[in-house]
RNA sequence: GGCCUGGUAGUUCAGCUGGUUAGAACGCCGCCCUGUCACGGCGGAGGUCGUGGGUUCGAGUCCCAUCCAGGUCGCCA
């Protein structure tokens, strides 16, 4: 094995060179195609490739030296830099090549388990196994650069904007609402656990009572909950809180934000202000609180068309105070065959539905799948109500309204993905306004809180909060990308009179108040500019700004389903040891 | 916890209503090749069919259980 003793790396294989130069590089041996008379390396690093010859020129011992190269080997070449004989055009430097002087291989690698190449078909469980290899392909390579320059962009920008970094404990107390904690017990106080941060949420407020007017930080945030797609137990966010603002303020600054860094690093110009839609409408309209608006399919309310329908599923849904939706799908009626129709229904029901109606219509007469209930008229009015014509298949869904909208909300985007209508090249923003201050918790019987219980409730819903819970909207709003939620931010409550009364409506005593949040509490005694916030997931923002569909692209070393982690394989075992030092007894689990 | 999908050479896959010695491509190893770039030619090695049980004369294939991975619902104030 040789040393890299007397070179000195002078450029990175991805620059353009120039005839005449000489130059050193490193990096791993892409592919080695030994001629026999002529051997050719190609040689990849972060920034790209660039081709290493050897012929009857080079010396014998550089020769034999390449002939013996393999792929993954880490190598370092000088040499001198020619235009090629024949040209590649599909890589960047493929007008020139080295012709090496100098070769060192300062590491052998073993056969890797899989193939080092772009397009992977590679099981993602044994590229997850092996991620430090998965992470030198170049798709990678360059989601997590990419991800890098997000986080470049936001603090460049929030810095320009006087915004300070302060950084919060890791270690902080738990507050069982919400998302489970991760724990982590304490050796020096037996039976005493610290929580890790869900969001710095608690001590971003503390530092508006400080002063610090303008915070951000790029913050590890933690939940103990099930992995999704767009969901791993640890994340990022761009946490930041200002004080002497109102919603319209920080909703400015993020939009400045967004503004700078899709021109920075998409390279896209996007019109400001952001769109803007209530809540309320967002459900109404696409059945979702983070509504994809790159396509429309909007849902549409056909009780009053369908009132006086003989049919019993939509006299019931109307009698008991529910309604009757639809959604069109545009020229879906090839798509949508009766039996992909069943498959939907099936599909439905699986979510809550109690079944879908239909109407399909590919040839003059529209199919309809209680066509006999219909009087003279009838098809036409819902036909005509919902827009459709020839080509196109209307789903139709009636329950209580809740139940109609989210059940569609979900067709509406399982239909979109099958019909192939997303314009996957779109960033659709949307800010989602107005959200609901608390939910019903149909288990308990009782209302619990939308958000953490320091939101601001909007002043003209401060008279519903005894009254009617479900009337009050807060001053929270979130931020959806592509039907991902970005960032949900709220302005927060610095009157202590209105913070208590928060917490008693939320069915929480003195006692468990002062034990929980007594340092807060007692810090609004002190006076507090008005302040609100955001967390923006920058994990998810990178992942739509790569175009991936997961958040393990764009992750340098994620966890999977369960929350484990396949390389290192975490969590693990410890010493019964380590245990006793932390005064910890396992109880096994109950298996039956 | 529920539902859906998948697990066969190192990798990606094929393997029919159960039936000789489980195949292909890429990768790997050896030899040849002076303009390759998805290099090419010749030859070769490589398999506990995720695991455990069952049905059968006979199981990669059928049944049951289980493990692993993915998606999703619940969950994520």
């Amino acid at each position: 094995m040789d040393t890299m003793k007397g070179l000195k790396r002078t450029h990175y294989c991805g620059q353009v060179l120039e005839a005449g130069q000489t130059v050193t590089v490193g990096g791993f041996c892409d592919t080695v195609r030994n001629k026999g008379g002529i051997i050719f390396i190609v040689l990849r690093d972060r920034t790209g490739v660039v081709q290493l010859t050897f012929d009857d020129t080079t010396d014998r011992e550089t020769f034999e030296k390449a002939a013996s190269c393999h792929s993954e080997y880490v190598v370092m070449a000088r040499g001198d830099v020619r235009e090629r004989e024949s040209k590649n055009p599909k890589i960047p430097t493929g007008n020139v090549e080295i012709y090496v002087t100098d070769l060192r291989i300062l590491s052998k690698a073993q056969t890797t388990p899989f193939e080092i190449v772009d397009n992977s078909n590679t099981n993602e469980e044994l590229r997850l196994k092996y991620r430090y290899l998965d992470l030198r392909r170049t798709p990678l390579q360059r989601n997590i650069i990419t991800r890098h320059e997000v986080a470049r962009v936001a603090r460049e920008y929030f810095y320009e904007n006087g915004f300070i970094e302060i950084e919060t404990p890791m270690f902080m107390k738990s507050t069982p609402e919400g998302a489970r904690d991760y724990l982590v017990p304490s050796r020096v106080h037996p039976g005493k656990f610290y929580a890790l941060p869900q969001s710095p949420q608690i001590y971003k407020q503390l530092l508006m009572i400080s002063g610090f007017d303008r915070y951000v930080q790029l913050s590890r945030c933690f939940r103990d909950e099930d992995l999704r797609a767009d969901r791993q137990p640890e994340f990022t966010q761009i946490d930041l809180e200002m004080s002497f603002v109102d919603a319209q303020d920080i909703q400015e600054t993020i939009e400045g934000f967004l503004h700078k860094l899709f021109k920075e690093v998409v390279g896209k110009e996007i019109s400001l202000p952001l769109p803007r839609l209530t809540f309320e409408d967002a459900m109404n309209r696409y059945g979702s609180d983070k509504p994809d608006t790159r396509f429309d399919m909007e849902i549409q309310d056909i009780t009053d068309t369908v009132k006086d329908v003989d049919f019993v599923v939509f006299k019931g849904a109307i009698e008991n105070g529910g309604s009757v939706r639809a959604i069109c799908a545009k020229n879906a009626a090839n798509t949508y065959t009766r039996k992909e129709i069943d498959k939907l229904t099936e599909h439905a029901k699986g979510i809550g539905a109690k079944g879908l109606a239909y109407v399909r219509w590919v040839d003059d007469a529209p199919a309809c799948s209680f066509g006999k209930f219909l009087k003279e008229g009838e098809l036409e009015a819902i036909l005509n109500k919902v827009g459709a014509e020839k080509g196109d298949v209307v789903i139709i869904m009636a329950d209580k309204t809740k139940t109609v909208l989210s059940t569609l909300g979900a067709l509406r985007l399982i239909m979109a993905k099958k019909l192939d209508i997303i314009d996957e090249t779109k960033h659709n923003f949307l800010w989602i306004t107005e959200m609901p201050f608390f939910e019903y918790d149909e288990e308990n019987n009782t209302w619990v809180a939308a958000h953490h219980p320091f939101t601001m409730p909007m002043e003209e819903c401060v008279q519903y909060l005894e009254t009617e819970p479900g009337k009050v909207r807060a001053k929270a709003w979130d931020l959806v990308l592509n039907g991902v939620e970005l960032s949900s931010g709220s302005m927060r409550i610095t009157d202590c009179e209105l913070q208590q009364k928060m917490f008693e409506l939320l069915g929480m005593e003195k006692k468990e108040i002062d034990l929980k949040f007594g340092f807060l509490v007692d810090a609004y005694k002190y006076a507090a500019p008005p302040h609100g916030g955001m967390g923006i997931g920058l994990d998810r923002l990178a992942m739509i700004i790569c175009n991936a569909d997961n958040l393990r692209d764009v992750t340098a070393f994620p966890k999977v389903q369960n929350a484990s982690e396949l390389m290192s394989q975490c969590p693990a075992e410890v010493d019964a040891k380590q245990l006793e030092e932390l005064h910890i007894a396992v109880i096994p689990e109950n298996k039956e």
